[in-house]
DNA sequence: CTGAAAGCGCTTACAG
DNA sequence: CTGAAAGCGCTTACAG
């Protein structure tokens, strides 16, 4: 550790000017400048350049905290998510960010890992609006959100009241476990998302679309074949490792996210199997290293659910538009990594 | 008789007591109140209990444009960063934000792709600080921040009058391929992180690594073999096409990031070739992939560059510490990916 | 230890 | 179309 020479220089002044300076130097009252500056009607074409030219020499930007506190507008949205380091949350957020940043909003970020950030409220009187990402209804998060008198939009769930986005976690479940089945698979493993302190509602979803394709193909579900681990690679190790060591393991199975996924697969060679010629994989989401895989998975488009969300939540604050809610396609990529069950 | 309070639409927000309506319930002036509940001294333990009951009972929370605005403190940090759904910017954004949390600042995210948002200057009396990541000291944006006149932390670059934090990434290059050239490789290929707008230093040092190491070993650096990409696994799998359709192809490659590696052992494989018994692959980072390639990498601390940078930079704004600036260690993690060159 | 009051830098009815 | 002025909700010298 070294230390150094502080950062202001002579020779950067932070001569920061008010909207009095730019007013004096216009020539006109510090209510026309701010009138100029944002486009508001009734000020005279020379008049709002002659502001724009002073405003520009000054080099002036007006301060948030004044004018959030004179308006009661924060020109700022809060965005909750679980993870940031997951290919779904970090496509979601880059989703928003770029929608918001167009709108000139800021995003402040808070990351929440076990669902009671919002005890505290840390961002109270502070956004106008809060984005969650995934949190299912029952979250102590939701509550404490929904008092906060702002609009609020979620990503991968619908919550009365707020705008959402997300897909159709039963059916593209359904789509991926009927693939399986029209291949021939009867014994059809699942890895479940779990979270240590939250249980979100995409795991739920997926849960319920396997549950329904068995129940469509006549097939008994048997419990010992569904096993949960963490949202990671080594998560998804884990899940498969119990999998496997069933005394009859699946011929399949469905992996709730991609990179869980690649995790079972990682497991199935190092056991000795080969995917899919003694067992099958399909995943969740169409992770960027899905292809280099071979995996089959259901895609689903991860940033346009958090750009759209934005979009719909800009429009709440802005226009006073109700919530809406969307649903998005996915899509069954078939790859590799699934094949009909081996010979009995 | 019973007057009626107005109804209240269900879209109203909460009615949110204010400072003043504290003072009156706790029966002191507002002053105390804001010195009671930011812990100040000068304030009696009983008057600061009923404050603290008042604010309780009333769910006090403190306007932060009011506050900012009398005080001059935005409790806020902003962070600029090129990617979000890159592994490394992933992890260090992780560890920002966890250190800032505690301390209860927020974060405001911006993502940055050509290095100008700042001429915009986005976040002028916004933020007490701001954190930027990877960007070298020549980014218009650089230039931009160092003007904002506040204290200012790098990840991954060494920039004059900035707190950072980072690793050593001529050396950590140099250990790479010098672990290549132990192995008895000759023809060693480079893949280096390109892109499009901003050109990022850590690409430029670990360049600076790789010809030290080839110059020490009295190797005849060829430019030929040296192939840039972007920072994605296509990037890579571009990059390794390129390499591997070359009259002589090297017979190991240093590819400067662990995602861009993946892509050059996908291209390997699928070109019929064996990694490493045909050819020899290095990575940077140790992603949580790199164990399931069984890849060959130097292991950098993502997340606790970030941690200790945003210690660095709440240092600054608090207690006006002066800059300081860390190099963090890195590791070679050998696994499958490297063994000597085949026979010729 | 506490209160009264100025002030932070804007926005916004309200007059004119 | 423009200005004067109140007010947003805090913090902070300054007195006492």
């Amino acid at each position: 550790m070294t230390p150094r020479t502080p950062a202001r220089s002579a020779s950067a002044p932070p001569a920061t000017a008010s909207i009095q300076d730019v007013a004096r130097l216009a020539n006109v009252s510090s209510g026309t400048v701010s009138r100029a500056l944002r486009g508001l009607p009734n000020v005279s074409a020379k008049t709002r350049a002659r502001v724009l030219a002073a405003s520009q020499e000054l080099n002036y930007i007006a301060s948030p905290s004044a004018s959030s506190l004179a308006s009661g507008r924060m020109s700022t949205v809060g965005v909750i998510t679980p993870f940031i380091s997951r290919w779904f949350f970090g496509e979601v957020l880059n989703g928003i960010e770029q929608v918001l940043q167009e709108a000139r909003f800021d995003l402040v970020l808070y990351i929440d890992t076990d669902g009671k950030l919002f005890e505290s409220l840390p961002m109270k009187r502070r956004v106008d609006a809060v984005i969650l990402l995934t949190l299912p209804s029952d979250a102590p998060d939701v509550a404490g959100v929904a008092n906060l008198g702002v609009p609020v939009g979620s990503v991968g769930v619908d919550i009365e009241g707020f705008a959402s986005v997300k897909v159709d976690d039963v059916a593209s479940a359904e789509t991926a476990v009927n693939h399986l089945i029209g291949l021939g698979h009867r014994r059809i493993g699942m890895v479940v998302l779990e979270h240590d302190e939250i249980e979100f509602s995409s795991p739920r979803d997926r849960d319920r679309g396997y549950h329904q394709a068995l129940a469509r193909a006549g097939i008994e579900p048997n419990p010992a074949l569904i096993v949960k681990g963490y949202s990671t690679v080594e998560g998804g190790e884990k899940a498969a490792a119990q999998l496997l060591s069933l005394p009859e393991r699946p011929t399949a199975i469905f992996v709730q996210s991609d990179e869980m996924a690649m995790g079972v697969l990682h497991t199935i060679r190092r056991t000795g199997l080969r995917c899919p010629e003694d067992i099958s994989v399909i995943g969740f989401d169409d992770h960027e290293l899905a292809r280099v895989f071979d995996l089959t998975t259901v895609a689903q488009p991860a940033f346009e659910q958090g750009a759209q969300l934005a979009r719909f939540v800009l429009d709440m604050v802005r226009e006073k538009a109700a919530p809406r809610a969307q649903v998005l396609e996915t899509q069954l990529v078939i790859r590799g990594t699934t094949a009909p069950p081996p010979a009995v």
